[in-house]
DNA sequence: GATGAATGAGCGTTCATTCAT
DNA sequence: GATGAATGAACGCTCATTCAT
């Protein structure tokens, strides 16, 4: 009944964004197997049959829900990294971006573990969340090195380190639950931060 | 065609856990809706009639799958911090007690991952979860107020310690991926410790 | 393969209906329980997806053809009953009607037979249906009464005589059985007529 | 767990007949695909498994549930149509005896029923019924010609007056549901007679 | 003879996907 | 381009039947 818009590129491009959107807020809510793709249309305000003028398969729109702001995720994580004050300093700011971003986003989040979890199912998937995940966490061991040999961070192997804070990175969703407005992710930045061993104390909030 | 067995109580017992062993291997590579009772009766040697002769239904079997091995786990660590050594020394126990055992079982905390992410789906279960764990990080908590007051740790909040660790511990799963033989659990305990700041230095190993 | 018509209003009610006749078919020749939704689609030139855009599940599909034919027929036998002829005019009327109908839906009289009989699993259609045969049966009964004042029935209890011949209009089917288009039920019907002991005679056929 | 019984010939039969027993009440309450072998053993005190012992299959507990005592019933109404007293006098007897017996049965009934119903699925016993039912109907329509060359009838056509009673009877069982021990019954067997249009009045009562 | 654990065919229902409109 | 009616594969679950004990 409605049929204005997509009309033009950019009417294609809200249209493609909002189905995403009502993607993501499904999978992460009920999975990937019990999202309905017509209530994600629903959700999204087309019929279900225009989800598939935008997005071939289910498989596909689960593809496009998680890789999309994963990459914009990286994106900024690696601007982060590569920025110019000392290495500690960059820690610590990618670290509390991080974890209030995750604390915000738990949903994403589980999108994003189911995907990783079923290789099985999501072969190529899992695969390139992996490869997206390790352009960070191999950027970051870098960073870590940097530290130590400054003698800002305490000895240790830079990998294991970056490896530990991506585990504790994962984790944070199911610790926020729900916790709406509350600055715990403030206090969980600077556990998070403690998993590298910064030589000067755990004072952040730079 | 094969109907021996199960005769006896113990015989039931062994083919229950059969069946549970397969359903949380399962549950975990596949996720619960694609993880089908045929397959999972497969992989437990019997047919899938059999699997609703001792689960009353695939809620059911995932429930059981859930609960009991993590009811395990709960009695065992509070075991541990019920101990007799200092609290630091009960700690250390805990972190590579627990972090070898979720980097060898990283498929079942995926089952529990999918448990706690569906609150919408399993009400009552992801509740049950959430008070197991919560009587494992409330005696973590107490465990770490001791400690803190013994000096052994550094001074800080100890809920929020205590959330962060089970937050690393949930996240080791996805760094571990399949690796096997590795001792690389030893150095996660290691960083796991981290997040409980203890005065003396990270010297564990026991 | 075919997936034209019911884009319009009464394409709609078309395909309905061609599914709760087959239906009807079916349920009568089988029972609820072996007839079975893919027999009934296949009958009905749909499939077996396609029943369950019209009706929300098989009871309901049930319920539908148990009901709307019965409410049907009610409505048609009042009709007959508050017309302006004499009381014992009417009532023949009424029993030539209904045992023609009868005789030729017997396999209709089935479905609402099993929906009677099973009261344990089809709780409130039973009790609907009952509803619905007690308006007739009540307003028979007054329509007796009045024959019987008027000196055109033998006297008797109305209610009794009303509830005999719906019994025999019940057991009509069973005597019929398929006699194609014999005029059986014209005698059949001056049968049921000799339940109300009508004071001149048998001579119907109005 | 019990295993007595059964050891003699009168204890198999004893067990037969309870199962018998408990298959027909179940069949009746269920119909034929709803009443669970296992509930019927259940019913009858014994394991599913014996119920095999006794019968070959579902459908052959089913045949006997429903021949069996229809053997008795026709046994029982063919012994009172060959007695001594008048034409009309037997009909009375025949027909009071059978009212009581379907207001009493109505659950034998409902099995019969079903069995005729589908005589696609249950082909060779809905036969045999209608044979046995049969000799019934073709003997009490000899008794009606005697009647009616005795006078004791008025004129008409035995076989359509046989038909029309056991389309009657057949109907019994709806109109008295669970009316307990009201003797609607009485009422019910004097309109019956009115089918077979007795020249003394109504009065029976024998 | 009696039991009940095990089996597997069969069915109701859901839902991604197609395509006529 | 957008819609939603139609399709049919797939899956959870039940239950008659078998057979080792």
């Amino acid at each position: 009944m409605e049929q204005r818009a997509a009309r033009t590129e950019e009417g294609r491009r809200e249209r493609r964004d909002a189905i995403l959107q009502a993607a993501i807020a499904l999978f992460a809510q009920r999975g990937f197997a019990h999202a309905g793709i017509s209530d994600i249309a629903r959700e999204a305000g087309v019929s279900h049959g225009t989800v598939f003028l935008y997005f071939a398969s289910k498989e596909a729109l689960f593809r496009a829900a998680v890789l999309e702001p994963l990459e914009e995720f990286a994106t900024q994580s690696l601007a982060i990294m590569d920025g110019e004050a000392s290495a500690v300093a960059r820690i610590r700011r990618l670290v509390r971006d991080q974890v209030r971003e995750m604390a915000a986003e738990q949903s994403y989040l589980e999108v994003v573990g189911e995907a990783r979890a079923r290789a099985e199912r999501f072969g190529d998937l899992a695969a390139e969340i992996t490869a997206i995940i390790y352009r960070v966490v191999s950027r970051l061991s870098e960073l870590v090195t940097e530290g130590m040999e400054a003698g800002e961070l305490a000895p240790g192997m830079p990998d294991i380190i970056a490896a530990s804070y991506i585990a504790y990175l994962n984790g944070i969703g199911l610790v926020v639950r729900n916790s709406g407005d509350d600055p715990v992710w403030e206090h969980l930045a600077d556990q998070g931060l403690r998993l590298f061993a910064p030589t000067k104390g755990d004072a952040s909030h730079d």
